[in-house]
DNA sequence: CACAATACGGAATCCGGATTCCGGTTGTCA
DNA sequence: TGACAACCGGAATCCGGATTCCGTATTGTG
């Protein structure tokens, strides 16, 4: 690849990034364009697609993600902090992205975002952070690694609509440690 | 009016319910036209804008709801189950209705969503049965009525995606429960 | 240094809807 | 029943963005 191609490359990222971490889905591609100094034309010669744009930026967050999760499960920490603090640490990415949490909320792209989501390992390590819990009796053991995706998926929407976030969270995580009461359904 | 556009806004009023309920924001108004056999342009003499049309047909949505409330208020029965079977009961509502999940889990509408929420008391009739459920002492004293649509912001994105919603209901509904643990923040 | 081979910019094109317009109908009232 | 206002249908228009195209400008190779 040519050097000056390289170097475009880098600055359209950096300025997708920060664009659609800002302003969301909504964002244009002629906006990232403009704030990489390129052409529209050079843009779509590195992602063919909007689409593609897109899922490249989210894939990368959902890698980071899944490295600071492991990272928490390395440390092996208080069991109920490695579990409570990954989910809020989620939380925590979706608010400083507009994009990440319209995507987690949204449907049209759950095909790719689960996809995205097992291959980074996201799930696998976050399964482990919960198991880990439950086996310190901290977290309720009807619980299950798939309840997690619900939680983020309820959280992209609350990140963007309301301001108490971390009362949605903290409500969540309580209902997590509940022991009492009916067991979770189906 | 005259006669033929009474019948005609009738026939609009049900296709649109049907067709928003079951396709979501996307349905197009010429859908919408045709399931009512009317041409668009008569939809239009009836609701000047798209966006008229699905505020009327959310405004009623809540409408009906904060009625169910109200006949649950009036029943007085046993106050978890009057609280905890309007959340359900809202979270139903959503489950039927794609179009008022979207909405409810989306922001750009959230100016009219709350207005909406007002006017038809259905706020102020959740906020009655959250306080009832918390005198009873079944509930936990830090939660506020506005933690309420917190939950049903998250729900409108989890009933899109994922199959467990009832799962989701549960875990929060026994964070509302919890007792113990840290109290909610700000 | 000259020539391909690669990249670039950004105006022009394309497209999927929403919204408008107007000639033709129908309901109503005298 | 006749006249007129209120309605209709749906083709044509408009619009915001994504995507394509092509004449130029850069690179790096012999």
């Amino acid at each position: 690849m040519r050097a000056d191609a390289v170097r475009n490359r880098a600055k359209i990222v950096e300025a997708a990034k920060a664009a659609f971490a800002e302003r969301g889905l909504e964002t244009q591609m002629e906006d990232v364009a403009r704030r990489a100094c390129v052409g529209v034309g050079t843009l779509y010669r590195h992602f063919p697609t909007k689409d593609a744009l897109v899922r490249a930026l989210i894939i990368d967050k959902m890698e980071r993600q899944a490295e600071a999760v492991k990272a928490r499960l390395d440390a092996d920490e208080d069991p109920w902090e490695t579990f409570a603090g990954s989910l809020l640490h989620g939380a925590e990415q979706q608010l400083g992205d507009r994009a990440l949490a319209q995507v987690l909320a949204q449907q049209p792209h759950s095909t790719w975002r689960s996809a995205a989501e097992e291959d980074t390992q996201l799930a696998a390590r976050m399964a482990e952070a919960l198991e880990r819990a439950q086996r310190a009796g901290v977290v309720r053991p009807d619980a299950r690694p798939d309840d997690i995706p619900l939680v983020m998926c309820g959280l992209g929407a609350v990140v963007q609509n309301e301001r108490s976030w971390e009362r949605y969270m903290r409500l969540v995580l309580d209902g997590f440690r509940a022991r009492d009461g009916d067991p979770l359904p189906g």
